[in-house]
DNA sequence: TTCGGGATCGTCT
DNA sequence: GACGATCCCGAAC
């Protein structure tokens, strides 16, 4: 039930809305771990301020975004988590989606011993929380979502209502930062910001 | 070779 | 609500 590679070469903002109610998977050695997508934010290199690989050269971090849709896209913030995105669309156009929050769903304990919590709330409602509870590190820079340790399954779930909002903590991006990029489950308790 | 900034989180008030 | 931790990468010297 992995999404194939078309659904992945397309627009960020239609990916990311998408990606609303799959269930993204990690296998590591100490088990594996999934979680419901609810909140993710589109990030549009070539017009969008707020993109890491806005009026940038496909150099150093940003190199994997300037290929085709359907790998991981990790990084480091504030030299102390990572956030994990998913690349969309087609060679040569860098856009990315960042998730933001999941519902965990299975191999909540592994992800409880992970982030030092028994609150099911606190496993995954923030980017840096998540890939903490997954396990996610800069070592999947750049993996196949097609592959067998990280990927995004279809769930057969539609949400009944997805809304979307300005994106959050980039305030610095000027009018950019008012853009509804940000799509979540309406109502979901495990958004990372209500 | 150095310098500065950041798509965050947890703790403290 | 405010702030400190902490480090990779890109830009400039």
């Amino acid at each position: 039930m992995k999404l194939p590679r078309e659904f992945y070469l397309r627009s960020a903002l239609e990916v990311a809305r998408d990606l609303i109610g799959k269930r993204l998977v990690h296998v590591t050695p100490e088990g594996i771990t999934k979680g419901i997508i609810v909140e993710t934010e589109a990030y549009l290199g070539k017009i969008d301020p707020a993109a890491h690989s806005y009026k940038a050269p496909p150099t150093g971090r940003t190199a994997i975004q300037y290929g085709p849709g359907g790998y991981a896209y990790v990084y480091t913030i504030y030299g102390l988590h990572c956030c994990m995105n998913v690349v969309t669309n087609l060679p040569q156009v860098p856009e990315v989606v960042l998730i933001r929050a999941l519902e965990p769903v299975s191999g909540v304990e592994l992800m409880g011993s992970r982030r030092q919590t028994t609150d099911l709330h606190a496993l995954c409602s923030g980017p840096g929380k998540l890939t903490q509870a997954l396990g996610i590190t800069r070592a999947d820079y750049g993996a196949d979502l097609l592959g067998d340790t990280l990927y995004i399954e279809d769930t057969g779930i539609t949400p009944p209502e997805i809304d979307a909002t300005p994106r959050i903590n980039i305030d610095y991006a000027g009018d950019a930062a008012a853009y509804p990029w940000r799509f979540i489950w309406k109502g979901s308790p495990f958004l990372s910001v209500k």
